[in-house]
DNA sequence: GGAATGTTTAACCATTCGGTTAAATATGTA
DNA sequence: TACATATTTAACCGAATGGTTAAACATTCC
């Protein structure tokens, strides 16, 4: 398997977990936004989505650039990848049990159908 | 883009964000495992661990099966599925900012160049 | 029956999360 | 200068998280 930043993928779930921030990124997906206008269709205060798009740039999904009093954000959705990578290390497993069993008679090397094997 | 249940991404992205539910996936990936098992690298009481379990069978990611007091788990990675496509729709904007261009033009279909044409 | 094993439930605790409102800060404009 | 706009910070709140210990439950073993 491969070596992942914990702490990274920590804050980037994390940062997905939440309704609100991941319709946050896909209006950032159509073009860099203010947070006036990322707001706008999310029925909460100001403040509150503030705090989200802090989440989201602790998390590095995206980056901020200052003109004047507007915050310009824009996405990066560099940390998708790693994510992306550590999901795709299960895909064996849900395109079919035939592969799970392979991978279980790899690694475990030893006889199945004895019903109390790995127990 | 794509529908997706958005309770379910809510929890399947939440169960990842903890690195104590990763490594029991990891595990998992290995074969089906107890609770014992499974808590056995963990620094941490049991009950913490029977914890991550019940967040990792709300998620659906894994699923339990009783063996008289053995409960044994297994990896079902269906719901990574959909993460991963959730996260896939973000591909070109890793890849390249040209591909992310092209994408902005595409949505947009306006001119570029202009210096403050979104804002 | 009684003891040991595997696991959960209950009660508790500190911290984090996601929201609020009110005030402060920074910038633009008349 | 004064006012309006864009955004953050501060203080607060209730609910959820991630952990603990102690007790209960379920099963197996002697």
């Amino acid at each position: 398997m491969v070596k992942h930043s914990s702490q990274a993928l920590n804050r980037t779930f994390a940062a997905l977990a939440d309704p609100t921030r991941r319709r946050i990124l896909a209006h950032l997906a159509r073009g860099d936004r203010c947070v006036t206008h990322l707001a706008r269709p999310h029925a909460m205060s100001l403040p509150a989505v503030s705090k989200h798009l802090r989440v989201l740039e602790k998390a590095g999904l995206l980056r901020r650039r200052r003109y004047g009093r507007v915050h310009e954000m824009r996405l990066d959705a560099k940390p998708l990848r790693e994510a992306a990578h550590w999901v795709e290390e299960y895909r064996k497993f849900w395109e079919g049990s035939l592969d799970r069993l392979a991978a279980y008679l790899e690694k475990t090397n030893k006889a199945v159908g004895k019903g109390k094997g790995q127990r």
